[in-house]
This record gives structure tokens, sequence and C-alpha cells, in this order.
DNA sequence: TAGAATTGCGCAATGT
DNA sequence: AACATTGCGCAATTCT
């Protein structure tokens, strides 16, 4: 989680941007005392915008961006496929289900039918189908 | 599809930044030459920075912005639990189709099994399945 | 310490 | 006109 509630915010830009480029970028009070102010600067360090360095940094960091945001497109795309795959495999299931018990039953019906038979002439084995697992 | 290529972009700042708010923008050149340069300005508003219109836009559609992310994010996740529930689902399916299954081959091997023993012991009743009390 | 990957955020263009 | 989406860059953090 990133919970940075960002604090130094300097959304600049001039970058695509063809013309002149303004780089007015007032984000370096320099002018209040000296390059580094006797407060406890420990680790801001202000990126000198339109510093080579910096430049180079913004630009892998901006494709990195691109590459990480169509990274996260393309997982979300999958999960959505997966969804779709899961449902018609569901259904199919179903579909077992719905035959297999029909068959059950008609297997069943037979059963009953012929035990009743047998007990109606012949009471002979009248325990024969009732032997589930029940669960 | 969305195809544009940011022409003009400003990425200013100065929002969130608690602090007296420097209000920086000289982004709007208006020293340079006239207020509006002699270019087509077809319909390209320039919007002029610090405008209470335009901060007011701004504002609106940040909210906006933040709001519309919010719901995506939330669909992702719904997505993600979906694919969970579904192969939950599965896998309860899967379950009762061995269930079923097995139940199954029980019922037929005990048909088999009757059906041997009729006609190798008693062959007397072979074509007496429906003729007396038929369901 | 460096560099890539993530993430929150704002801007602007575009869609509805 | 107003709100919703989306591509994009910046900067802070986190991960490697």
């Amino acid at each position: 989680m990133n919970i940075s509630q960002s604090s130094s915010d300097e959304g600049l830009n001039s970058h695509l941007s063809s013309p002149p480029t303004p780089q007015l970028v007032p984000l370096n009070p320099e002018g209040g005392g000296k390059a580094t102010p006797p407060s406890k600067n420990k680790k801001v360090q202000r990126m000198d915008r339109g510093s080579e360095e910096y430049r180079l940094r913004r630009e892998r960091n901006n494709m990195a961006v691109k590459k990480s945001r169509l990274k996260s497109k393309q997982k979300a795309q999958d999960t959505l496929q997966r969804v779709n795959q899961l449902k018609e495999e569901n259904e199919r299931l179903e579909a077992k289900i719905k035959l297999l018990t029909k068959e059950l039953s008609v297997l069943k019906d037979l059963f009953l039918e012929h035990a009743h038979n047998l007990a109606e002439s012949v009471p002979q084995e009248t325990s024969a189908a009732g032997q589930e697992k029940s669960t």
C-alpha cells in the first residue's frame, strides 16, 4: 500500500511541449539562505529540473509507469476472462449433474420396482436400495 | 479509443500543499507577445490559470477522477471475488458429480449382479418388467 | 546505493 | 454545461 500523503507535490511538466519549454520552476527556493539550509534536509534532494540526470530519470520512470500500467490492465483483462471461463465450466458441470441425477433416478425407480415385484411374489431380498452414504 | 497525444501538458500543482500555496503559475506567458497570439485559436480556450472558473473546474474534475478511479478499483476487486466464488462453486459441483457418479456405479453394479443371478439360476420372469402393477 | 515497479495525484482531452 | 473516462507525466514509496 502506498499511503504517501504526497507532501511536496511538484507536478510540473514541460516535457513533450515542443515549444520553447518555459522551464518555469520556482520550486527551488534557494534564495532563502544557503544552498543547503541549516534545517534537517535529510534526504530531500531538490532535483534540478533540466539536469540531464533528472531528465533521464524521469524518462525512465515514465517508461516504467507505462509498462506497469499495461501489465496491470492485462491482468485485469485476464481476470475477466477467467470469470467467463469459470462460468462456462460451471454450466458444463451443472449439466452433467442434471444428467447424472436423472440417470440415477431412473435406475432407482427400476430398482424399487423390481424390489417391489420381488417382495410381492417372492419375499427374499428386501433390503437392497437403501445404502447411500448420506453426507 | 482515445488517441489523444496530449499536446499541451501543463501539470501544475499547488493544491494539497497546505502551506501558503505559492501559486507560482507563470504558464500564461502574457509577456511574450499578445494575450492571444494571432494563431487560429479555434476552440482551444486558453484557460486562465488562476481564473476562478478554471480552478473550480479543475477541482471538480479532480473529484470526478478520484471517484472514477475508486469505482474502477472496486470493480476490479469485485471481479476477483467473483473468480473465487466461481472457483468454490466449481469445486462443490465437482464433488457432487463425483458422488453421483459413485452412486450410479454402485447401483449399476447391483443391477448387473442381480440380472446375472436371474439369468444364471432362475430364468423364470425374463420379461416381467411392466405387466401387473406398472407404476 | 541504484534502478525498476507501484501507486496516488493532478492535468487535459475526450466521451457521455 | 456537467460529470465520467482515460492517457500521461510527476514524485513518493516500495521492491529487487
